[in-house]
DNA sequence: AGCTATTGATAAGA
DNA sequence: TTCTTATCAATAGCT
């Protein structure tokens, strides 16, 4: 970099230290978000300082969204499991309170839905449970996006058959002396434009 | 870089693009990896390519380990809960069963709430809940929006009673002969900032 | 993939 | 932390 060139080892002055990550912490998470800018692609990093400390920085979408998809990728690479929404099976003590978290969340819900909305909620709960709704949300749109990837696959699917099919007959017909030539060519396109559009508003995310 | 600025946007030329991508990729996980040497910091980077392809790197053991301690510090920030001794150390798994049935029921409850029958939530079902659940972040936000009204009156409220208190006393300082002109007015200005800033994230909607 | 001209990042120092 | 500056490192545009 500059002034000197860097030992790629632990720099042991502490006050040093500091500085470096510092500044390089944002270089990197600047780099990050160039990479994810200029190459449309999805970002997380996280980072964990000496003392505990955590950076993070994602793009497009949130960190949760992140790790979810990253779980996905690699459980299909290492297990080649079918896409489960099952969570891992992760220390017990910190799922517990996971859990634990989550009810509460759901009975102050409940209690804010009954409670007609007055002001019996404090300001920092409902900061809290409109976190919580929002990642509802969240999940419940890629879920719907999952049911429309699969729908678009089958549609392909069929139109790989339908296209076989047609070809077969086609040549059936020509074999039998049936002129087909008169006609504009049926299912012979490579691009058929679906009528997605129907449904386009789903893809408001 | 190099040869020429480049404009921070998806660069729309899919070769250069697909290079770019090679080689920022690379230079983010090497500055990635540098940072984690020189400051002794763990760090996480996940990449999605546009198609989706993962590139990963995670330094001081595993992403897994990465993932759970961002879980981790991410619950306690939410919670703001100082750790506490309380966890009994009681059947582990059986907990765990009982909270998730009670989060069960809580969740037939919404499902059952927003008109849901069975619990296979199709499409459409989910479309409805997504609907309700945005509503109730849209009542929340106007309730918060509510609270912080009320506090800003009350503040002005507040305002108007001490600024007649202040006229009262220096008039009345004005009658017994006291001296105020070589003070500055107290209270006198039309505006006062008030202390707003510290409910500042209130604003991030 | 390699090769450079340039731009960008950053180590020291203040 | 932030600013400046001298240098080093990354990389854009070409082969």
């Amino acid at each position: 970099m500059a002034r000197g060139k860097v030992q790629m080892k632990r720099i042991e002055n502490p006050v040093h230290r500091q500085v470096t990550f510092c500044k390089r912490r944002a270089g990197l998470l600047k780099k990050a978000k160039e990479l994810s800018v200029l190459c449309d692609a999805e970002i997380g990093v996280v980072i964990f300082s000496t003392h505990g400390k955590l950076y993070e920085l994602a793009t497009k979408g949130t960190m949760q969204g992140i790790i979810e998809r990253y779980m996905k990728s690699t459980r299909g690479v290492q297990t080649a499991e079918p896409v489960s929404t099952e969570t891992e099976p992760m220390d017990a003590i910190e799922e517990i309170n996971m859990l634990k978290q989550e009810i509460e969340t759901l009975q102050k819900g409940f209690r804010y839905m009954f409670g007609g909305g007055n002001g019996t909620v404090p300001m920092d709960e409902l900061q809290v449970l409109e976190k919580h709704l929002e990642n509802w949300i969240y999940h419940i749109r890629a879920t719907k996006m999952n049911i429309m990837l699969r729908e678009i696959q089958a549609l392909r699917d069929k139109e790989g058959i339908l296209k076989a099919a047609n070809k077969n007959l086609q040549e059936k017909m020509i074999v039998e002396n049936i002129g087909v030539t008169n006609f504009a060519p049926i299912f012979t396109t490579t691009d058929i434009s679906y009528p997605l559009t129907t449904q386009d508003e789903i893809f408001h995310f």
